[in-house]
DNA sequence: TTCTGAACGTTGGTGGCACCAACGTTGGCG
DNA sequence: CGCCAACGTTGGTGCCACCAACGTTCAGAA
């Protein structure tokens, strides 16, 4: 009667929501655990990714695009400018928005975190071959796609 | 220039860390959803689930069984046992512990949040079939297995 | 048997992520 | 011109995950 194997019940263990959710805490204390080399968090790195490729945006965009709360990319884009990594500077165009756009230093830290991701990403995937990833990522995609409102 | 199609940015898009976390935001804002109507959250779900499947146990199994750290077991079974879904009684054997039971009416409202989990279920993952569902889960369940550390 | 270390339940606190309501400003359109 | 929408900003909420510390209780070693 000693449990030396805990184990999550089964009815949880075979649900792909649980699965899914532990997956995903898994990777984002990965993540957590690399960013923190960088004194930076999620947000900062999604909100980097998307100027490094996307170019200079405004921070409504950068929301949208990153899945991050209008608020939210307030105080993100508030620790990346006091870094120095990004500049914020009125829209000469339209005066209701500000244009992000990355610094040389923030396109190096950019280009760092995204090294630090891909670490990861071997790290959590290491028990899975190529194709079984492809396979992953493709399943992953057509669920979001599908419910792709937003 | 006009983005009618925000998009996120390839680097994440085609990220499993981000294509999981995102899947799993979704599930969980789902799966939230569903839990509403119960007046309850998923730490409550997990435990309840955990009791229906294996019977009492007490916190400190039940933390490891669920993933849920042993002072958040404390608060959740407090509610739980606030709406008389399970008892707590001192284990007679070892006077450390409490064992957690859940009640005639905490096995009713585990059927019932099974069905609502189920059927959140189905709605996520609408867009696969059952082969591509058996994929994902499989997928999953090995990532999990691999990073058992815990 | 006594000592020591571990496990347990509990309290209280932290941080990240996601989300919402409200406000004043600005822009576009009927 | 007037209205509505979008923008940035402030401030707040909730869930989940995690950590440190304490006193109690148990079990194994000295």
């Amino acid at each position: 009667m000693e449990s030396t194997a805990p184990q999550s019940p089964a009815g949880l263990r075979t649900s792909p929501t649980w699965l899914l959710n532990q997956a995903a805490a898994h990777a984002t204390r990965l993540l957590s655990d690399g960013f923190a080399a960088h004194d930076l968090r999620g947000y900062h790195y999604r909100l980097l990714a998307a100027l490094a490729e996307d170019g200079p945006a405004s921070q409504a965009d950068l929301g949208r695009r990153c899945g991050i709360d209008r608020s939210d990319v307030v105080a993100a884009v508030n620790d990346l400018a006091g870094r120095g990594l990004v500049v914020r500077a009125p829209d000469p165009a339209d005066r209701r928005r500000n244009v992000i756009s990355l610094t040389d230093a923030g396109a190096d830290e950019a280009h760092r975190m995204g090294d630090t991701v891909g670490r990861v990403q071997n790290d959590l995937l290491a028990p899975l071959s190529t194709a079984e990833r492809d396979q992953l990522t493709r399943l992953l995609s057509r669920l979001l796609e599908h419910h792709a409102r937003r």
